[in-house]
DNA sequence: AATCCGGGGAA
DNA sequence: TTCCCAGGATT
C-alpha cells in the first residue's frame, strides 16, 4: 500500500470518526435496517429519507413483517418518496429471503447482487456496513471524490479501481461511509469546501484548482412538455379514482382520472370523450377547476381539472373505485394529483403555492380536513 | 449503451 | 433556473 493511500485511509477516518452525523441507521447493525436505509437513499437526499425511514421501520421492523404485507400495504409509506420501483422491488426481495433463504438475509455482496432492487453499489454497502466485507462501494460521491482526487477520468471501470486500491481493509463500512460523507458534506458538486477538507493535501484537483472541472458536467436531457386532463367525477358524495398499472411511471398509485392531450379542443369535451372510451362510462363535464403543474426529471406535465359528473355506466371492478371525499387520504396518491386532493379536502379550490405546501404536509400527517367541497 | 423512473434540496 | 442526489431495471 503506498504512502498516499495509508495517509488517505488515516485522515478520512480519522475526520470521519470525529464528524459523522448521528443518523438513525448508523445506529444499528441490523442488516435488513440498513438495507432500507439503503434502498430509500437511492438518488435521495439523506434529509429527505429519515422521516420515511423511521415510520417504516415503525410498521415493518423485520423482513418477515416486509414479506408478509402486501404492495398495497407498502405503498403508503413510499408515497412522496418517489422511484416507487424500489418498494415494489424491495418488497419482492423480502419474499425471497423468506421463502428460498430461510429469513435469512445473505452476507455477501456476490449474494446480496442476485436479488431484486440490489445492485452492485447496495450489494457493497449492506455486505461492508452490516457484515464487514471488504468491498469498496461506488456511488455519486464516490465517484466525485476519487474524480478529483485522483483526477480520474469520468470511467466507470477506472474509479472503481481506484476505490478497490484505496479502500481500508478491516474498516471496508466506516471507509465507505466515510466517503460518501465527505462528498456530501464537504467534497460537494457546487462550491467543495476544500479548506476544511481531511483529504486536501492528497487531492490533486485542489492542487491544480481543478475542483469545480472535476468531474465533467453530465450532458443534461431537455424535459418534455406533456398536456393531460382530468376530472373530479362525482357519483352522488364519491369520487372516481384511478389505480395506475403497477409497472411505468408512478407504479401502483392513486390519481384523479386523466389522459394526455394534444389536440387543443376543449378540455371538458375531450374529458367526456376519454372518459367514455377508456374507462367506459358517460360524465357530464362541468367548469375547469384548476391547472396544476408538475415537474417529472424528464417531463413537465400541465394538468386541467374539470369537475364532472357521472350520468351512466359501470366502471371497470379492477382500477377504479368510487370513494368518499374523507376516504381519499387512505389512497397513496401520485404527487400531482396529491396537489388536488389537499385542496377538495380543504375545500379551498385556489391556494397560493406556499399555503399548498403546507396543506399537502398537513395531509399526509392524517390531520382531519376541516371542510368537504361540495359536489355542484 | 441509452433510457426510464420522482421528488426535493441547494445555490 | 440548474444540478444532482448513499442507483437499478429495462430495452
Amino acid at each position: 500500500m503506498s504512502q498516499n493511500t495509508q495517509n488517505i485511509q488515516h485522515s478520512l477516518l480519522s475526520w470521519y470518526d470525529q464528524h459523522k452525523r448521528d443518523l438513525p441507521w448508523r445506529r444499528t447493525k441490523d442488516p435488513y435496517a440498513i438495507w432500507v436505509s439503503e434502498i430509500m437513499l437511492q438518488q435521495t437526499q439523506v434529509q429527505t429519507v429519515i422521516p420515511y425511514y423511521e415510520r417504516w421501520m415503525k410498521r415493518f421492523p423485520s423482513i418477515q413483517k416486509l414479506a408478509q404485507a402486501t404492495v398495497d400495504d407498502i405503498l403508503p409509506f413510499w408515497e412522496g418518496l418517489g422511484y416507487y420501483a424500489r418498494a415494489r422491488n424491495f418488497h419482492k426481495a423480502a419474499q425471497e429471503i423468506v421463502q428460498k433463504y430461510q429469513g435469512k438475509i445473505p452476507t455477501s455482496a456476490q449474494e446480496l447482487i442476485q436479488l431484486s432492487g440490489i445492485g452492485p453499489y447496495t450489494a457493497s454497502a449492506i455486505a461492508s456496513i452490516a457484515f464487514d466485507e471488504d468491498t469498496p462501494v461506488v456511488d455519486g460521491n464516490v465517484r466525485r471524490v476519487i474524480s478529483r482526487l485522483f483526477l480520474t477520468p469520468d470511467d466507470k471501470d477506472k474509479i472503481q479501481e481506484q476505490a478497490e486500491k484505496i479502500l481500508a481493509h478491516g474498516r471496508a463500512g466506516d471507509f465507505n461511509q466515510a466517503m460518501m460523507e465527505l462528498g456530501a458534506t464537504i467534497c460537494t458538486p457546487q462550491n467543495p469546501q476544500c479548506l476544511i477538507c481531511p483529504l486536501q493535501k492528497n487531492c490533486q484537483a485542489f492542487a491544480k484548482g481543478l475542483q469545480a472541472d472535476y468531474p465533467p458536467l453530465m450532458k443534461r436531457v431537455v424535459q418534455k412538455a406533456i398536456k393531460t386532463v382530468g376530472g373530479i367525477i362525482w357519483k352522488e358524495d364519491k369520487i372516481l379514482i384511478h389505480q395506475r398499472p403497477l409497472k411505468g411511471l408512478l407504479g401502483g398509485l392513486w390519481e384523479f382520472p386523466n389522459f394526455r392531450v394534444s389536440e387543443k379542443k376543449e378540455g371538458s369535451k375531450l374529458l367526456q370523450k376519454y372518459s367514455h372510451q377508456e374507462i367506459g362510462i358517460l360524465i357530464s363535464a362541468g367548469e375547469k377547476i384548476r391547472q396544476v403543474k408538475h415537474v417529472y426529471t424528464h417531463l413537465i406535465e400541465s394538468l386541467d381539472i374539470y369537475l364532472g359528473r357521472w350520468v351512466k355506466g359501470k366502471i371497470p371492478s379492477k382500477n377504479y373505485k368510487w370513494v368518499k371525499s374523507i376516504e381519499l387520504s387512505q389512497y397513496p396518491f401520485t404527487g400531482i394529483c396529491s396537489k388536488i386532493r389537499t385542496r377538495i379536502l380543504n375545500g379551498t379550490p385556489n391556494v397560493s403555492s406556499s399555503e399548498e405546501k403546507k396543506s399537502h404536509k398537513a395531509l399526509k400527517k392524517k390531520e382531519s380536513p376541516e371542510k368537504v367541497l361540495i359536489p355542484t
